[in-house]
DNA sequence: AGGCAGGCTTTTA
DNA sequence: TAAAAGCCTGCC
């Protein structure tokens, strides 16, 4: 069917925006993604018009929410006062097209305990080892095989060896336990939804291996909770040299977790272009 | 009690 | 060789 979104949907900055990892640049138009069992192909076919391989119903019934196409991203850019903040303005604009996906909450929260001390590449390689380990293969619309996320009950089933063999080093015991906890059901990851912020928080951060960075991940990623703010290594850096006397909270709720997001693809970006471009880095 | 150093698997640049 | 969407443990 055909899609017209509007601006703020761009596949290539979603992808590379490090809130997911299942979705792929296959072209400079063609975009492939995983997402609840199923696999969709994204084709741009102009400014504001994608092809995309599904019916009416399933993008109604699936893909319309995933997208988040009921939030007006255009209207959380624009709260940004280029004057006063001219930094988190420019991280917006260059940031347009980004949305936070409503992501499976295991899902989330699985690949982001994988993340941990990790950089992208590796994190996509680890999860697609694990679907490929744990999950279940399927076929896509053009006859691509493609591997589901692997459920609780999967990930907490698999031999020590197997899981080994994802490469998550460290974090396999992490994995294992929040796996576990969930099909045993002393963890149960959809019950947060009606949960507040901190008392989400507070659960997340009980399990062996989560800390508040991957919590905070957890409730922007998996909970969609648009005001959580994760602090990892890149937006300790921006906030340290573009916020000298404190970043504004309050002033951005309740959308800070989406200012994150911008600010980590914008500076993330800047950062990656400048080092391979002048080859000097200022370390800290 | 609460803060801090060291260690951890592996990949990436 | 250092750094990477960090967290746990042990020491003070």
């Amino acid at each position: 069917m055909r899609f017209t979104p509007g601006d703020d949907f761009d596949p290539a900055r979603i992808t590379d925006s490090g809130q997911c990892f299942r979705w792929k640049m296959l072209s400079e138009d063609t975009c492939r993604l995983i997402h609840a069992g199923r696999c969709l192909y994204a084709v741009r076919t102009g400014i504001d018009e994608f092809e995309l391989d599904c019916s009416e119903e399933e993008f109604s019934s699936i893909w319309s929410g995933y997208f988040d196409l009921e939030e007006d991203y255009a209207a959380i850019r624009g709260r940004i006062d280029p004057v006063k903040d001219p930094f988190l303005a420019k991280a917006c604009a260059e940031g347009k097209g980004i949305r936070i996906l409503r992501q499976d909450p295991f899902e989330a929260l699985i690949s982001f305990i994988i993340s941990q001390n990790r950089n992208i590449p590796a994190i996509r390689n680890s999860i697609e080892l694990l679907c490929r380990m744990a999950g279940e293969e399927r076929t896509d619309k053009r006859g691509e095989p493609f591997y589901t996320f692997p459920g609780p009950e999967s990930i907490a089933s698999l031999p020590d060896e197997r899981l080994a063999a994802c490469r998550l080093g460290y974090r396999a015991g992490y994995v294992r336990a929040a796996a576990v906890a969930a099909a045993k059901g002393t963890f149960d990851p959809d019950a947060l939804e009606k949960k507040s912020d901190e008392e989400a928080m507070t659960e997340l951060t009980k399990l062996y291996g989560v800390g508040v960075k991957v919590a905070g991940c957890m409730l922007l990623f998996g909970l969609h909770r648009l005001n959580a703010f994760p602090v990892d290594v890149w937006i300790r850096r921006a906030i340290g040299t573009e916020y000298p006397a404190g970043y504004p909270m309050e002033e951005y709720a309740p959308y800070n977790g989406v200012y994150q997001q911008y600010m980590f693809a914008y500076y993330r970006n800047g950062k990656t272009k400048h080092r391979t471009c002048s080859g000097g880095t200022d370390h800290v």
